[in-house]
DNA sequence: CAAACTGCATTAGTACACTAATGCATGGAG
DNA sequence: CTCCATGCATTAGTGTACTAATGCAGTTTG
């Protein structure tokens, strides 16, 4: 795994993404345990507490279970729909964005319009 | 204008968004001369120096153009083009996030997808 | 020129996100 | 039970984004 303390990217964001990636890509598999705080701290050089937030957040995201005292594994539940689903969406979103950007649009703009989107959508569901 | 100095979005945020939104939607027409910074500071009690950041923002994106000493104005160039351009996108948007929420994606991953689909094309650009 | 308006630059204070150091709590192996 | 592994909680330090206070610089108008 590879991670620059430099980026402007937080380290546990960083390995979040990087994780959450393996685990879609097979890499680990639904119900596998996941290396240690400490090891993975280890590992690639950084604090255990880092680590735990970077669990923590995939835990948020459904991605993993976290049994106390034992450690963390990769969820049961049905990870392999959440992957098509999300391989679907990054696929239309990938047309979105090539799209906009052949428009004229620049990357600010295409965020700004996202988040509006997004927004608008929370606001009108809730 | 409506601004929430408790929201989590930057108070200068809210003012670009909005002034955005009303450039697009005709509020404010091409070639137009904005609120001074200390007028418009004074109006929704914020910090000059807020509003001026608003602005700073928008000029980046080129729906504005400073002329200092004198004031702000409305761009003249292409704003229709780049309503539409945006328009498009945000239609785009709106059903490919109607599409992942049908899927079951929650709006942290859908938002985590589309930064991923974001910086994985400008890298590729890049 | 001078006054009165513009936007701009510098500086400082505040809040918060991020990371790390350290110790506590839980669970399994012997 | 005891040991050693696990994850969790608390606290503190650091950097940075945001906002504000204040003064400087450019432009227009009389």
């Amino acid at each position: 795994m590879l991670i620059d303390p430099k980026s402007s990217i937080p380290i546990f964001r960083q390995i979040a993404d990087q994780l959450r990636q393996s685990i879609f890509d097979g890499v680990f598999k639904a119900g596998e345990i996941l290396p240690s705080l400490r090891q993975f701290a280890v590992d690639i050089k950084v604090n255990p507490n880092t680590i735990q937030r970077a669990y923590e957040t995939l835990e948020r995201e459904g991605i993993v279970e976290t049994r106390r005292g034992v450690g963390v594994f990769v969820a049961n539940s049905s990870i392999a729909k959440l992957n098509a689903s999300q391989k679907k969406l990054k696929s239309a979103l990938d047309g979105v964005i090539a799209q906009a950007v052949k428009d004229g649009l620049t990357p600010d703009k295409i965020r700004h319009t996202f988040e509006f989107a997004m927004r608008e959508y929370l606001a009108e569901v809730v």
